[in-house]
DNA sequence: ATTTTTAATGCAATTTAATTGCATATACTA
DNA sequence: TAGTATATGCAATTAAATTGCATTAAAAAT
């Protein structure tokens, strides 16, 4: 259930099958740690017009289908979503990690707490990240 | 103590008295809400060079006297720091409330709670935002 | 299978954001 | 008040993001 086919999820969610989006969601998906928009034009950047990449990378949140982390530059990153997430509704809400080192944005399981919000504020999403050294920063480290 | 004038903030930190930090920070300080870069932009860019504006808030932020905050579209918004912040270490572990609306960001009372972070991983701050709709723009729908 | 319809892609151009180098101007020190 | 250190503004550059439009490709209908 969780690790679908590129091509199920294009269909799931009524857009059309073509090269670019199928590349777009492999690439996304072959790693555990989210991705950010500059890394992807650079790995995707011969095959996908850079406008194109732009407006797939749109669809996608817009659909629910990836979720959007923002890192401590303002960039974009992306993940695939769980899938408990829906197009108007991303249940997302898991810690993630940002190596300040590596830049990599980490999904981990840790759930976001419970937070009070005050009177006449409604929260929709709740963002929480912890910005850090990650587990393989850490051990090159040791070796410096 | 929390209110300092200008003037004190930049000698505390062996910055030079000049117009146009001044300006900056009675900007961001007449604010309750964090105020993003373009909308300093704005305010300021008569009186401010663009690049004296980024080159500002660049030491600001390295001395600790404004913290950054990063909103859902990558936007940095700045506010001052609490008393407490150093050059090294900011303690502005607080909620923060982004406006989907009008864009604003609160820095609320709320204290970012305990996080679990997994082993191998070393957390140096944590941000928690929540994206929603705020105080004056619930109120402003009621009447539309 | 072929045609028709609908939508996605790529390209060119534009807009906006951010950074760098350098000459000039300004603030603090002695 | 002169000297020194550093901040500013300007020009130029680099990078990021967006828009419009012609072309191409995918799915639906015949």
């Amino acid at each position: 259930m969780q690790k679908r086919n590129p091509v199920d999820i294009l269909r799931e969610n009524q857009l059309k099958n073509t090269r670019q989006r199928v590349r777009v969601l492999e690439e996304i998906a072959a790693d555990k740690a989210a991705i950010s928009q500059p890394d992807l034009e650079k790995k995707l950047g011969k095959e996908i017009d850079r406008v194109t990449l732009y407006r797939i990378l749109n669809t996608y949140e817009d659909k629910g289908i990836l979720h959007r982390i923002i890192d401590f530059n303002g960039t974009a990153n992306y993940a695939i979503c769980s899938s408990a997430c829906t197009a108007h509704h991303h249940h997302d809400e898991h810690l993630h990690f940002n190596c300040t080192n590596c830049h990599k944005i980490y999904c981990l399981e840790t759930k976001v707490p419970t937070i009070n919000i005050p009177d006449g504020f409604t929260a929709n999403t709740i963002s929480l990240i912890a910005y850090g050294i990650c587990d393989k920063c850490g051990k090159a480290d040791k070796h410096n």
